[in-house]
DNA sequence: ATGGTAGTAGAACTA
């Protein structure tokens, strides 16, 4: 393979979503497929699924809420579970892998519900814990990728109502500090890098907005960021909104980027 | 300004 292909894709239920999940796996082949919003205890995770279509599955998830999920061709050479600081681990929002030559870094962040609630104070806090994560663990010159739904809409281009949506958790000058300081450690967003200025491209439509897909009323709040060794190596990075089009769809569709192999001295 | 839908649940919470 030429390419090394990352996707994330919040499914809102892994088990509600193996009709659009293992197609796709099959049609796109990426070598990696990170997921979030599993809602799904370990003990429950379809695994089998995802073995019968060529992946193996890293996973670590409870019983309502949060999860996440890691399909890869190969099994992974590391796995970090949650934070590893002094606070909550949230193992259920963060999952580490590494592979020879790269490290994928998939992560669920706090939604945040009301700005005013400590649970924004928490999401704030917890992009500084993940900026401390990286520098505790990586050089910013490693080949590493942080990618999922970050839930930070970073720019007015990024939502389809800038003026309306102003405040919201995922869309004001707090969160986009917040997730600025954490990119600052040394990831780029590769949307962004292949589609400069591009208005109008989203990752998430909410449910409860009547038609949003065909309305183009969404958000782009799940990223693929990489550091400098494999932003500039990376070829392609689309949005597939096909998933969110499909029946019985996440509130999410995928997003994928394309990092080409054949300029990293066989790193990855 | 509110509520809209979908998920896990088997009422209410989360997004």
């Amino acid at each position: 393979m030429e390419s090394f292909k990352v996707a994330t894709y919040n499914v809102n239920s892994i088990r509600s979503r193996l009709h659009i999940v293992i197609p796709w796996l099959r049609e796109n082949s990426p070598d990696v497929l990170c997921m979030q919003e599993t809602k799904v205890e370990d003990s429950q995770f379809p695994v089998s699924a995802f073995e019968e279509a060529g992946y193996r599955v890293t996973f670590r998830g409870a019983k309502r809420y949060n999860g996440v999920a890691i399909a890869s061709r190969n099994a992974p050479t590391g796995v970090i579970h949650g934070l590893e600081d002094d606070g909550p681990p949230d193992d259920d929002r963060l999952i580490t892998v590494s592979f020879p030559g790269i490290v994928i870094v998939n992560s669920y962040v706090p939604q945040g519900r009301d700005r005013e609630s400590d649970h924004f104070r928490y999401k704030l806090g917890w992009f500084e814990r993940l900026k401390h994560f990286f520098d505790s663990h990586w050089s910013a010159d490693a080949p590493l990728i942080w990618c999922g739904d970050l839930n930070v809409a970073p720019k007015n281009i990024d939502v389809h109502d800038p003026k309306r949506l102003l405040g919201h958790v995922c869309f004001n000058p707090e969160v986009w500090e917040a997730y600025k300081n954490t990119t600052s450690w040394g990831l780029e967003d590769i949307y962004r890098r292949h589609h400069p200025e591009e208005p109008g491209r989203y990752t998430f439509f909410d449910y409860r907005v009547p038609h949003a897909l065909e309305r183009g009323l969404g958000w782009r709040i799940d990223h693929i960021l990489a550091t400098s060794f494999l932003a500039s190596r990376s070829i392609a990075c689309e949005i597939d909104l096909a998933p969110r089009a499909a029946e019985k769809t996440s509130d999410h569709t995928i997003l994928m980027a394309e990092f080409d192999r054949g300029k990293t001295d066989g790193q990855i």
